[in-house]
DNA sequence: TGGGGCACCATGGGCGTCAACGGGAATGAT
DNA sequence: ATCATTCCCGTTGACGCCCATGGTGCCCCA
């Protein structure tokens, strides 16, 4: 397999240092990502991490708006600016830096969840909090559907 | 990579200077800019710093202009009138001037963000405000793009 | 089927290197 | 003479490299 699923929640060292899980080191290295590129994602508090192809998507779809008008300047400051490197060391681990504990609230531990061909970083009581946020919502989206079919009461 | 990115925030010292960041400098090295040329962003408080493409790319904007009309102008004025030769003193730092200073709000540290083929030097507090207005602006522009499914990081 | 051994992974910590930073001294400009 | 600029050196703290440990699951063999 060469995507990144399902999930699991590392400790943060003394360092700041937390294991990428392996099962997602193997994605990295079959994919021949060199270095891992995170960013903060738009409307959640979590990191997008993924290689460096993660970046090109970008900045292809980035290419087609005209570079003087302020959404590409907006593009930009958001790919290339609101973005860092995370270099994995020799025993695959990164470093939790301020960058990236500001946007997500990770403190002591990292919730990583595969998304495919990304992963994503949370702060675990958030990723449960977003999950919970997520699946009412879901909920309610077919309880809406089959309502609107049998003009049930809520 | 030889592409400007991430972001740090650098101190300024007694004298007045600052590091530039040395994944920056290798940058520089790299895409073999001389000197490097700051000038003051066109609609925020930041300095644009890059190599003479810098230049270039400012160039190609004003062509775009009528030459008659007071726009382009005003833009010659900005481009070549309102921009400073920056030199790295042997330790990668730069004297932040009152040039600088002044337009930017820099008092004692300077946060530097990487653009792509340039990177920006801003008031940190600035710069975090500014983030929060791109990012709004990012979250509308998707929302309104978005009839379909669409993942967070997409 | 149970047990020993092996491999892998998460975690902790020692240590060397380098970037950021502070400051002294020489040089140049006004 | 005074101030700004540049060169050069030392300090410090963060980060990468390396090794050790303990836990867990798997496989093989008795």
């Amino acid at each position: 397999m060469d995507r990144f699923l399902s999930s699991a929640i590392n400790r943060i060292d003394a360092k700041g240092r937390v294991s990428v899980p392996g099962h997602f080191r193997s994605v990295v290295q079959k994919r021949g990502f060199g270095d891992l590129y995170g960013l903060r994602a738009l409307d959640v508090p979590a990191m997008d991490v993924g290689g460096t192809d993660l970046l090109e998507r970008y900045e292809s779809r980035m290419a087609n708006e005209d570079p003087f008008l302020q959404t590409a300047d907006d593009m930009s400051f958001f790919v290339h600016g609101d973005g860092a490197f995370m270099k994995l060391d020799q025993d695959g681990r990164i470093t939790v830096s301020d960058f990236i504990r500001e946007h997500t609230g990770i403190t002591a531990e990292v919730a990583f969840v595969g998304r495919g061909l990304f992963f994503q970083m949370w702060e675990p009581e958030r990723l449960k909090a977003h999950g919970a946020q997520v699946r009412e919502r879901l909920l309610k989206l077919r309880q809406r559907a089959s309502g609107a079919a049998a003009g049930s009461a809520e």
